[in-house]
RNA sequence: GUGGUUGUAGCUCAGUUGGUUAGAGCGCCGGAUUGUGGUUCCGGAGGUCGUGGGUUCGACCCCCAUCAUCCACCCCA
C-alpha cells in the first residue's frame, strides 16, 4: 500500500507551518492588544450539538464519529434492516467533528454562562472538518480564526472588529479593501421593491454581482419569480449606492432606515481611528444565507485577485439555539488559507524566520566531532540554532546537507581547528572563509 | 450530492493500431575530488504501470467497478 492521506486533507512542511504561525502570530497580537482572550473547544462535539445548526445541506457534511464498543448491538435494528443510513445514524454515532467555530463558541457561552462575564470577548483559531468534495481551496480539514464578541449590542463592537481587521492586515504587509454593509438595508431594499417574502432569494443573486455581473443578477432573480417591475426598482437602488441617496430610496422602509443609521454610527466609530486601508459602504454585500442579522464585512485584497480573505457580522441570538436568549454577537472570521496564499503570491512573508538553522558544524573524525559536539552545546547555550552532523563523514557530503538544509553558515572542525581554537567559519551564500574563536562565532551569529 | 479530468520511478511527465526486455529530465547514491556545498563529467540504484475484475494467444493501452486527484456546479472558507 502506497502511504497517503485521506481525501481532502494535506500533510505540511516545516516551511508551510512556519509561514502559517507567522499568520497567526500576528493575528493573535492584534486581538490580544484589542482586549480578546483565546478559547478553545474539543475536536468532537456532541451529534445533538452540531445537527440541525448548519441546514440540511450541513448536516449531510458534517464528519460523524462511530461509537466505540458494540455499537450495532445497540444500532437502531429497523433503521438498519431497511438499509436507512439517515434513520441509523443517530444510534450509532454520538459525536461528530467540529464544522466551524460559530456553533461550539455559542455552546461554550451558554454552558459557561455563569463562569464569564459580558460582553465576552474572545478569539480562536483551530481546525474545523467538513465532508465536502475537496477543491481548488477547498479541503475537508482547514484552520478557521474567529474573532467575537458577545453580550452587548453596541455598535463601538462592529468598528473595533473593522480596526482589527485594517491592523492585522497592515502588519501582515497585505492591501485590503474593507468593505462593509449591513443586512437590513437589504431587508430595506426589499421591501421597498415591494418583495418583502422575496429577500432571501434577492439577496443571494445580489451578491453574486461581482461574479456575473447586473445582466446576472437580473436573470436570476427573474428566476427565482421575482416581478420585473421589482426587479428594476431593486437595481434603480443597487446603482445609486450612497447612504444618502438610500435614504431617500428606502425612507418608506423602517429596517432599512435603521441599517443605514447602524452604518453612519459605525463609520462615525471608524471616524475616530486612522485606518490605513480603505473602508468603504458596498451595498451589494450580501454574505449568503448565513445568520447575521445587522453588520456584515468582508475583506479583499487589492493586490491579488482572489476570493475575500475573511468575512463576518453582527448574529442576533447567537446562543438561542441552546437555550440562552437575547444575547447579541459580532464577529468576523479570517480565511487563514487564502491569506497565506495572497501572501505566498506576493512574497510577503519575512524571508528568514527565527526557526531556521543558523549553523551547522562539521567535523572530520571521532576526536573532532567529540570536540565538535562541546562547540554545540554552547552555541546552543548562547540561543543561536546549531546542529551537528551526526557523524564525521565525508566532508562533501556534510557540505551537501548544509546546502540542503539551507544554513547560512557552517563550522569547519579539524585537529587543527581543534588544536588552534581558531575555527573555521564558512559563510554559505558568499563562500568566504574566515578564523573565529567560538566567542567570535557566537557574537556573529547572535 | 451532480458533471468532467487525470492516475506510469521520490518528483514532473513520455510511452505508436494491443505485441516480446516500460523510457526521459530532475532528485537520490557512488566515483572523478581522503579538508570544502550550490557548476561539470562518469557510473549506479529505483516500477506489482492506483487497486480489483473482465475481454484477448497477448493489456500501461480496450471494457466494468473501485479508490485517489484536479476542475466546474451546488454550497461554502
Amino acid at each position: 500500500m502506497k502511504p497517503s492521506v485521506p481525501k481532502g486533507t494535506r500533510d505540511f512542511s516545516a516551511e508551510e507551518v512556519g509561514k502559517r504561525h507567522f499568520i497567526f502570530d500576528t493575528l493573535r497580537k492584534v486581538f490580544v492588544k484589542y482586549g480578546y482572550r483565546p478559547i478553545e473547544t474539543p475536536t468532537m462535539e456532541k451529534l445533538e450539538t452540531l445537527t440541525g445548526k448548519y441546514g440540511e445541506e450541513g448536516d449531510q457534511l458534517l464528519f460523524k464519529v462511530l461509537n466505540n464498543g458494540d455499537f450495532l448491538n445497540k444500532a437502531d435494528k429497523e433503521a438498519l434492516a431497511s438499509l436507512d443510513s439517515k434513520k441509523l445514524t443517530p444510534s450509532i454515532s454520538k459525536r461528530g467533528l467540529r464544522y466551524d467555530l460559530t456553533v461550539p463558541f455559542a455552546r461554550y457561552v451558554v454552558q459557561h454562562q455563569n463562569d464569564i462575564s459580558f460582553p465576552f470577548k474572545r478569539y480562536q483559531i483551530q481546525p474545523v472538518w467538513r465532508a465536502d468534495r475537496p477543491q481548488k481551496g477547498r479541503y475537508q480539514e482547514f484552520y478557521q480564526c474567529d474573532v467575537d464578541v458577545v453580550g452587548s449590542t453596541s455598535l463601538m463592537y462592529e468598528a473595533e472588529l473593522v480596526q482589527i481587521y485594517d491592523e492585522a492586515f497592515a502588519n501582515l504587509g497585505l492591501e485590503v479593501e474593507i468593505k462593509i454593509s449591513n443586512r437590513k438595508i437589504l431587508t430595506g431594499i426589499a421591501e421597498a421593491a415591494g418583495i418583502p417574502d422575496k429577500m432571501v432569494e434577492m439577496t443571494v443573486a445580489i451578491d453574486k454581482l461581482d461574479k456575473i455581473g447586473m445582466d446576472g443578477v437580473k436573470t436570476e432573480m427573474e428566476r427565482k419569480g421575482i416581478p420585473t417591475a421589482s426587479i428594476e426598482k431593486i437595481e434603480n437602488i443597487l446603482e445609486n449606492n450612497t447612504l444618502d441617496a438610500l435614504k431617500y430610496a428606502l425612507a418608506s422602509s423602517e429596517a432599512g432606515l435603521k441599517g443605514i443609521e447602524e452604518l453612519e454610527t459605525v463609520f462615525n466609530y471608524l471616524s475616530k481611528g486612522n485606518a490605513k486601508n480603505d473602508i468603504k459602504f458596498d451595498i451589494t454585500l450580501a454574505r449568503g444565507l448565513s445568520y447575521y442579522t445587522g453588520f456584515i464585512c468582508e475583506v479583499a485584497s487589492k493586490q491579488v485577485k482572489m476570493g475575500s480573505l475573511g468575512g463576518g457580522g453582527r448574529y442576533d441570538d447567537l446562543t438561542g439555539m441552546f437555550g440562552l436568549k437575547g444575547v447579541s454577537g459580532v464577529g468576523v472570521s479570517f480565511g487563514a488559507a487564502r491569506v497565506y496564499d495572497v501572501m505566498n503570491e506576493l512574497n510577503a512573508f519575512p524571508s528568514a524566520s527565527e526557526a531556521d538553522l543558523k549553523v551547522l558544524l562539521i567535523a572530520f573524525d571521532q576526536a573532532t566531532h567529540d570536540f565538535a559536539f562541546e562547540q554545540l552545546t554552547q552555541l546552543r547555550q548562547a540561543a543561536i540554532n546549531a546542529d551537528l552532523y551526526p557523524e564525521p563523514a565525508k566532508m562533501k557530503k556534510q557540505m551537501k546537507y548544509a546546502n540542503s538544509r539551507k544554513v547560512p553558515y557552517v563550522v569547519l572542525i579539524g585537529s587543527q581547528e581543534m588544536e588552534s581554537g581558531q575555527l573555521s567559519l564558512k559563510n554559505m551564500e558568499t563562500g568566504e572563509q574566515d578564523s573565529k574563536t567560538l566567542k567570535e562565532i557566537i557574537d556573529i551569529l547572535k
